[in-house]
RNA sequence: GGACCCGUGGCGGAACUGGCAGACGCAGCGGACUUAAAAUCCGCAUCCCCCACAAGGGAGUGAGGGUUCGAGUCCCUCCGGGUCCA
C-alpha cells in the first residue's frame, strides 16, 4: 500500500473514445482488481503485525461463506456480499479496521452426490467448484482480504474442528454453574465425594431411566470398577456415543437429522427414510437449552430469527409424573409409567393414558397379552404408525388408536385407567407417553370422543361459566380435584400446579421439570465427504479420544466412495480397511497399551461441523498453535461494546449478513459451539454474532397454469400485445398468467451473473442488486430495469471525465448549489448506509448526478469517495484520472468526506398551509420563523383568506419547518 | 389451526418521530439533436370530474370502521399474499 505505486497503463485508445461503455467498464474493472490484488488494498494485519493500527476500532463483517456447487455463482450470492462490501467500503473510509474474510463451505452431501454421479472425486470436484467461485467473486470487486481464505476441507482447518471436537467430547454441563467444565473436574468431584455418583439425571440416552427423588443411589467412585465409571463419565459428556433410532435412508446411505427429513423423505433427494436404532455422536446441546434462549433478548437480531430460535428449543414447564402399572388381577405390579405433562393440576382429569406406538409398553403389551389385549390389532396399528411422519401424525383430524390391554393407576384419583396407544403421541417428546385430561386438550378431547372414554372436568373458567361441549384449554380455577392428601379446588390454575408438584414430589412420585422441544444434536454421518471423527475404538467397544498431538485425522484417499444401498447401515469409511486399522500407540491413547488395536471411528461429522467456528478461524487463519491466537480472538471477536441507540451487544462478529433459511440450524449449532468454547475459556465472548442481518431473496418470473402449476420461461408466448401481454403455453394454447417465483433450473429463469457482468460490468450489476430494494424483502429481478443504473454510471463518468479526451473535466467555477447538494449527498449516502438502506443512498447519488452540471477538482474527488463504496472500479478511476493516488494512494483507503451541518438546511423554506387537514396553499418562509411569522404569512395567504372567510380561526397548528394547518368553522 | 411479516401508480420501490403520498429507476408519452435510427439531452406523467385552455375541484396507499387539527404510518374487524411453527 505503498503511495507512490504507479498506476497501470490507462487503457488501449477506446474504439468510441472515453465513453462509458461496457467494454470500458471491463477494462477498468478488471485492471483495478489486478492492481488492488498486487497493492494488497484489501489486506488487513492482525494485532501485532506490521501495519497495524491500533487506534482505530475494528469492524468485523462477515457475510455467510457459500458452498461451492458446479454450478457457480447465482444472482442471490452477490446479494448480501455487495451488501457487506459497501458496508466495509464505508467503514473503512470511517476509521476502522475492517475484517472482512471470504472462504468456502466445502464438506457435504451435495459434492459428494455429485461425485458419485460423475464418477470425478469430490476433492477435485471441490476445488474446481471453488476456483470457480473465487473467481467470481473476485470478479464483482469485492473488497476481501483475500489472504485469509480458507475452505473447510483444509486439513489445516478441519484439524482444528477435530480439535473442538475434542473439547466437547472432554467436558461436561454442570448444571449448578450452568456452564461447560472439564470432564476432569467432574472426575475429580466424584473421587472425592464432593458430588452424587450417579448417571446423569439429564441425558438423553438414559431417558427415563434418570432420577427422581430418592431414585438410584451408587456406591462412592472408588469402589465402582472401571466399565461403571466409563458409563457414568460418558453419560455427562456433551459428546457421547449412542445407540439412537435415527433416520435412516438407505438410498443415500446415511442417517440424517430430524430437520434434514421432510415428509418421510430426505431434504436432499426425496428419498424415503426409515427410523433404526444405531449407534451415532450426539451433542448434548439441550444442557444449553436455557443459555441459548436466554441470550436471545438482547441480541441484535431480527426478531422473527430470535421468535424462531426459541420456537425451536420450545421450553414448557411442567412435571414428571409416575403412573403404578397394575397387573392384569388389578393390583400394583411394581412399574411405572412416566409421562411429562405442562398441566399438572388436571391429573384428577386424567382419565385414561396414551403412549405412542414406539414406546416400550406397547412392545410389552404385544409380547404378554392380557385379556383386554387384541395383540393382532395392536401389532398392525404399531407397524401403521410407524411409516407416519411425525407431521402427518400431528397433523390428522381423525384420532387412531388402539387399547393395549393394560391399566395404571391415576395416583390423584386411585382409580385404575386404560392406557392406549396413538400416533398423535411422539416418542420423541417427553417421555413419549401422556395422560390424557380430555376436558381440556383439543386433542385429548377428540380422541376420547372417538373411542367413547370419559371426560371430566376439573377446571372452570374463571369467569364460573362451564364450558358447553367442547374442551376448556385455557387457566382457570380447579374444581372436582381432591383425595384425603390433596386439595386443589378454588386454586386458579397457576397455583395448583404449584400444589400438585408439590404433593407428587412429597410423594415421590413426580416433580418439576421443564421439558424442551430441542433435541440432542445427531452429529455424525455415515459418509464419505466430511471430517473423520478423532475417535477410536477399542476390542472391548469403548471409544477412545485420539491425542491433539496426532490431528487431524485426515480423511482417506477412498477410490470407492459410492454408498453401499442397504438396510444395514454401514459407514462408508468401513471400506477404507488401511486407514480404519491402528494402534492406540499411534493415535496417541495413553490409557491403553500402545501396541493394543484400535479401529478409527468410520463415521463422519456432518455438513454443520465447519461452519460452527469458521468466523473464529478467520481472525488468524494461519495460526499452527491454536485455533485462533488469544489476541487475535480478543481483538476481532471484541468483547461488550457500546452501540448507540441500540445499548450493548455481547461482542462477537459486528455485522452477520445471510440467508434466512439459516435462522434455526446453522446459527443455533454455532451458538452452542461458541458458548462451550467460551465456557472452557477459549474465547472471549459468549455469543459469536452480535448482530445479524438476513437479506431477502432474488425471485424471478415463472408462468403459472390455472390448477396452480408452473410453467418454465421458454415454454409460454406472449400472443397480446407489448402493452397488455396474453401469455399462453405453447403447444397446448393453454392460457397462464405471470408470477413471481424462485430460481430454478426448472424453470428456466435462472440469471447467470457472469452473463450480466459481461453486458454492463460489475459495477453496474452490484448498483442493481442494490437498487432494486431493501436489503431485506424478497424481489424480482427485471433484466429491463439494469439499464438504468448503467445510465447512471454513463452520467456520472460523463460529469467528471471528458468523453472526447478522457481528462477529468473541471468546472471553472464552484456553483453554490452543486457544492450544497454535495453536502446533502454525503449526509444522505453515509447515513442509509449505516442504515443498510443502499437503494436510497443510490437515489441520493442518482439525484445528485442527474443535477449538477460540473464538477470542480475537489468536488470530483469527494464524489468518487460517496461512489466507491457503490462502484470501487470507477470510483478509483476517476481517483487516477485526476492524478490523486500519486499522493494518498487507493481511493478505498481515504477517508470518507464531510459535509457541514450547515450546508443540510436552507436559509428560506416552502411549507404547506392546510385548512382542516387539507392541503390549499404553501408559503415561502425563513427556515428559523417563529411561529407568529408563519402563522401570519398563512392568514395573509389569498387563497388560505378565501377558504376562511366568515369563519372563526379555532385554532392553528404549527409545526416548525414542516407545515401550517388552520382550523376554522 | 397458531405466530410473525407484508398489501402504495403499468412495474420495482420512496415517505425521518403521525405532518406536502408517489422521491429515484424501469416502462410509456411529447420534444430537441439526426437524412434516419440508436444513443443522448429536455419535458410530461396516480386516477376521475369540470373546462376550449388556464386555473380549479374531488377521490386516492387491499376493504370497512375508529383515534387525531392531521393517518400510508397508531387501534379494531375483515380480505389477500408470504414466511415460520404445529
Amino acid at each position: 500500500m505503498s503511495n507512490d505505486a504507479p498506476s497501470p497503463t490507462p487503457p488501449q485508445a477506446p474504439v468510441d473514445g472515453h465513453r462509458y461503455s461496457p467494454s470500458l467498464a471491463g477494462q477498468i474493472e478488471t485492471r483495478w482488481q489486478e492492481w488492488w490484488d498486487q497493492q494488497g488494498t484489501y489486506y488487513i494485519p492482525n494485532p501485532g503485525e506490521e501495519g497495524f493500527d491500533p487506534a482505530r476500532p475494528k469492524f468485523y463483517c462477515l457475510d455467510m461463506f457459500p458452498y461451492p456447487s458446479g454450478a457457480g455463482l447465482h444472482v442471490g450470492h452477490p446479494e448480501g456480499y455487495t451488501a457487506t462490501d459497501i458496508v466495509c467500503r464505508y467503514k473503512r473510509m470511517r476509521g476502522f479496521n475492517v475484517l472482512h474474510p471470504m472462504g468456502w463451505d466445502a464438506f457435504g452431501l451435495p459434492a459428494e452426490q455429485y461425485a458419485i454421479q460423475t464418477g470425478v472425486h469430490p476433492a477435485i470436484t471441490t476445488r474446481r467448484a471453488i476456483d470457480n467461485f473465487r473467481r467470481q467473486l473476485k470478479r464483482f470487486g469485492f473488497c476481501y482480504d483475500w489472504s485469509r481464505e480458507f475452505g473447510t476441507i483444509d486439513p489445516d482447518y478441519y484439524k482444528w474442528t477435530q480439535w473442538i471436537f475434542l473439547q466437547i467430547y472432554n467436558a461436561w454441563f454442570d448444571p449448578e454453574q450452568q456452564r461447560a467444565r472439564p470432564i476432569s473436574e467432574l472426575v475429580a468431584e466424584f473421587a472425592r465425594g464432593r458430588r452424587r455418583v450417579r448417571l446423569n439425571p439429564a441425558a438423553a440416552e438414559y431417558a427415563g431411566a434418570g432420577d427422581l427423588p430418592g431414585g438410584t443411589r451408587m456406591a462412592p467412585w472408588n469402589e465402582l470398577d472401571a466399565d461403571v465409571q466409563r458409563m457414568i463419565v460418558d453419560s455427562y459428556r456433551l459428546a457421547y456415543a449412542a445407540h439412537q433410532t435415527v433416520n435412516w435412508c438407505p438410498k443415500l446411505g446415511t442417517a440424517l437429522a430430524n430437520e434434514e427429513v421432510i415428509d418421510g423423505r430426505s431434504e436432499r433427494g426425496g428419498f424415503p427414510v426409515f427410523r433404526k436404532p444405531m449407534r451415532q455422536w450426539m451433542f448434548r446441546i439441550t444442557a444449553y437449552a436455557d443459555r441459548l434462549l436466554d441470550a436471545l433478548p438482547d441480541m441484535s437480531w431480527p426478531e422473527s430469527t430470535k421468535t424462531q430460535q426459541a420456537e425451536w428449543i420450545g421450553r414448557s414447564e411442567g412435571a414428571e409424573v409416575d403412573f403404578p402399572i397394575l397387573d392384569p388381577g388389578g393390583h400394583l405390579s411394581g412399574q411405572a409409567l412416566r409421562v411429562f405433562t405442562t398441566r399438572p393440576d388436571t391429573i384428577f382429569g386424567a382419565t385414561y393414558m396414551v403412549v405412542a406406538p414406539e414406546h416400550p409398553l406397547v412392545d410389552e403389551a404385544i409380547e404378554y397379552p392380557t385379556d383386554g389385549t387384541d395383540e393382532r390389532k395392536l401389532r398392525e396399528y404399531v407397524a401403521w404408525a410407524r411409516n407416519r411422519s411425525d407431521v402427518e401424525r400431528m397433523e390428522s383430524k381423525d384420532k387412531t388408536g388402539v387399547f393395549t390391554g393394560r391399566h395404571v393407576r391415576n395416583p390423584a384419583t386411585g382409580q385404575p385407567i386404560p392406557v392406549w396407544t396413538s400416533d398423535y403421541v411422539l416418542m420423541g417428546y417427553g417421555t413419549g407417553a401422556i395422560m390424557a385430561v380430555p376436558a381440556h386438550d383439543d386433542r385429548d378431547w377428540a380422541f376420547a370422543r372417538q373411542f367413547g372414554l370419559p371426560i371430566v372436568r376439573v377446571v372452570e373458567p374463571a369467569s364460573g361459566q362451564a364450558a358447553g361441549d367442547q374442551p376448556f384449554c385455557d387457566e382457570g380455577v380447579a374444581v372436582h380435584s381432591a383425595n384425603e392428601a390433596v386439595s386443589l379446588n378454588g386454586l386458579p390454575t397457576r397455583e395448583a400446579k404449584k400444589l400438585t408438584i408439590k404433593w407428587l414430589e412429597c410423594k415421590q412420585i413426580g416433580s418439576k421439570r421443564v421439558n424442551y422441544r430441542l433435541r440432542d444434536w445427531l452429529f455424525s454421518r455415515q459418509r464419505y465427504w466430511g471430517e473423520p471423527f478423532p475417535i477410536v475404538w477399542d476390542g472391548r467397544g469403548n471409544h477412545h479420544a485420539v491425542s491433539e498431538d496426532q490431528l487431524p485425522v485426515t480423511l482417506p484417499d477412498m477410490a470407492d466412495y459410492a454408498p453401499v444401498e442397504s438396510d444395514d447401515p454401514q459407514p462408508l469409511l468401513a471400506k477404507a480397511k488401511d486407514w480404519l486399522a491402528t494402534t492406540a500407540g499411534a493415535v496417541g491413547v495413553e490409557e491403553l497399551d500402545p501396541a493394543t488395536p484400535v479401529t478409527r471411528e468410520a463415521n463422519t461429522m456432518p455438513g454443520w461441523a465447519g461452519s460452527c467456528w469458521y468466523y473464529l478461524r478467520y481472525c488468524d487463519p494461519k495460526n499452527r498453535q491454536r485455533f485462533v491466537g488469544e489476541q487475535a480472538e480478543q481483538y476481532w471477536m471484541g468483547g461488550a461494546t457500546e452501540r448507540p441507540g441500540e445499548g450493548t451487544t455481547r461482542g462477537g462478529v459486528d455485522l452477520y449478513i445471510g440467508g434466512s433459511e439459516h435462522a434455526v440450524l446453522h446459527l443455533l449449532y454455532a451458538r452452542f459451539w461458541h458458548k462451550v468454547l467460551y465456557d472452557l475459556g477459549h474465547v472471549s465472548t459468549d455469543e459469536p454474532f452480535g448482530q445479524l442481518f438476513h437479506q431477502g431473496l432474488i425471485l424471478s418470473h415463472a408462468y403459472q397454469r390455472k390448477d396452480k402449476s408452473l410453467v418454465a420461461i421458454d415454454a409460454v408466448e406472449n400472443v397480446g400485445t407489448e402493452e397488455s401481454p396474453r401469455w399462453v403455453e405453447r403447444g397446448t394454447g393453454e392460457p397462464v398468467s405471470e408470477i413471481i417465483a424462485k430460481m430454478s433450473k426448472s424453470l428456466k429463469n435462472v440469471v447467470n451473473p457472469d452473463d450480466v457482468i459481461a453486458e454492463y460490468g460489475a459495477d453496474t450489476f452490484r448498483l442493481y442488486e442494490m437498487y432494486m430494494g431493501p436489503l431485506e424483502a424478497s424481489k424480482p429481478w427485471n433484466t429491463r430495469d439494469i439499464i438504468g443504473l448503467f445510465r447512471f454510471l454513463q452520467r456520472a463518468w460523463r460529469l467528471c471525465v471528458d468523453e472526447g479526451s478522457g481528462r477529468v473535466r473541471v468546472a471553472d467555477a464552484c456553483d453554490a448549489n452543486v457544492e450544497k447538494m454535495l453536502h446533502r449527498t454525503i449526509h444522505r449516502v453515509g447515513r442509509d448506509v449505516e442504515k443498510l438502506s443502499f437503494n436510497t443512498a443510490i437515489a441520493a447519488m442518482i439525484e445528485f448526478v442527474n443535477a449538477a452540471s460540473a464538477l470542480t477538482e475537489d468536488q470530483i474527488d469527494r464524489f468518487a469517495r460517496v461512489l466507491s463504496p457503490f462502484a470501487p472500479h470507477m470510483a478509483e478511476e476517476i481517483w487516477h484520472r485526476l492524478g490523486r493516488q500519486s499522493i494518498v494512494g487507493s481511493v478505498a483507503l481515504q477517508p470518507w468526506p464531510e459535509h457541514d451541518e450547515a450546508m443540510l438546511l436552507d436559509s428560506e423554506i416552502e411549507i404547506p398551509v392546510q385548512v382542516l387537514g387539507r392541503l390549499r396553499s404553501k408559503i415561502t418562509v425563513p427556515a428559523d420563523a417563529d411561529e407568529d411569522v408563519v402563522r401570519e404569512k398563512a392568514l395573509a395567504d389569498p387563497r388560505i383568506a378565501e377558504l376562511i372567510a366568515g369563519k372563526t380561526v379555532r385554532k392553528v397548528v404549527f409545526v416548525p419547518g414542516r407545515l401550517v394547518n388552520i382550523v376554522a368553522s
